[in-house]
DNA sequence: GTGTTAATTTCGGCT
DNA sequence: AGCCGAAGTTAACAC
């Protein structure tokens, strides 16, 4: 962990440079560097991922005269990106054991949405019922495939954030779904826990229904379900 | 700066908890707060973007017993976002004034492969004749619009990575392009650095020609041009 | 400000 | 190991 006034020149996929200010860079144990300002978002200004090794470099002449004291090559271990920092002043230096880390829980993205959902077909419109999850096809997989009210089959397609994406993959499903005689007519449903205009609109279009989906709710009716039993 | 063995959970648009380990806790200027492991990316294992506000909250004796000594609460401004950082002791506390970042200066994204391909529009095929980059039309820009061999348009949509979505967005705009009796028949072509399979065949399906750029190519291309002049 | 697209995307799941 | 799709995507840019 080092907070130093150095500039940076990056070469690999890209070509980039930064200009000589005071950062903080973190060298992990695995070998990977970030190089972090003050401000902007998680992501580094500039990294090098792993697997990758660090070594310092001779600095020559005219890099000493110009302020740098020492200077950090940082090599990818499989591609050919290199990371070169030049540093002119070390504000700080320290090191800390932090161990493995036994990792993120994450709950509430597109899989639960998905089970939710499925759980409460009902959502969908009354008379619904569930055929199944992850309905296999030659092109992927249907989130889900049900039936409705009236005994004919429903494509739906489920996103955290209803794009344009989204509804091309649908009309894509329901394009194969309905050259299968034994499920044809088959109707689209889009849901999302937010859909964009511009993807309703062309849902709609398409005759495809658009449904937004909050998770507070379908855990809402968990909870209600549970009480009665 | 702080290094704390701490857990840490996280309630917006998806629940998240972190259980309890050595971590890097970054404080940025703007208030906005990374997690890291000593593993990983860049990415951090939980983070909260700006604008948002750290304070410390009570510990009850529970939790104090639990070994918690200090309770740290980020909520975003502007978002229901909440982490709750608990801490259970601090190894290292620091802070550094970094000041502001000159920024990063890239080369070599996208923008330099149309721009590239466009000034060597000979990679496409012999003949071929750039009529504009950027051509506007009413569902956003075509990428490069050329004339091959016989005269004909073509459409060339240009990514880093080819992905089914440029297919669909070139497929967009051929069909928008043909309806122009002027421009008609228009062919398209999908040029990436790198084509993925599933991408390569639905253009094919559509009768649109796949190329592969490469950017080191087009710069040889344009080092021996140089060498000419 | 809103929407669209790129990204050194990263990350996870599955074949 | 490679391919595909999601992400608390984030970030830049156009309208």
């Amino acid at each position: 962990m080092v907070v130093a006034t150095c500039s940076v020149a990056y070469s690999g996929r890209l070509n980039a440079h930064l200009p000589l200010a005071t950062r903080l860079l973190m060298f992990k144990e695995d070998g990977s560097v970030l190089i972090h300002s003050d401000g902007g978002s998680y992501k580094p200004l500039n990294w090098m991922s792993p697997p990758c090794v660090t070594d310092a470099i001779e600095v020559d002449d005219e890099q000493r005269e110009a302020g740098v004291i020492e200077q950090w090559r940082v090599t990818h271990a499989k591609t050919a990106d290199i990371l070169v920092i030049s540093v002119h002043d070390i504000h700080h230096d320290s090191s800390h054991e932090l161990g493995i880390d036994p990792g993120l829980i994450k709950d509430g993205v597109e899989a639960d949405l998905q089970k939710l959902s499925a759980a409460h077909i009902e959502v969908y419109g009354d008379g619904f019922s569930l055929i199944r999850r992850e309905y296999f096809t030659a092109i992927g997989p249907v989130d889900i495939l049900a039936r409705d009210a009236n005994g004919e089959t429903v494509a739906i397609e489920i996103k955290r954030r209803g794009d344009i994406d989204g509804v091309e993959q649908l009309t894509r499903y329901l394009d194969l779904l309905n050259r299968d005689s034994t499920l044809a007519p088959v109707h689209g449903i889009f849901a999302a826990q937010e859909i964009k205009p511009q993807a309703r609109t062309l849902a709609e279009d398409r005759g495809i229904r658009c449904v937004v989906l909050d998770l507070d709710d379908l855990r809402g009716l968990d909870t209600s379900q549970d009480k009665l039993f």
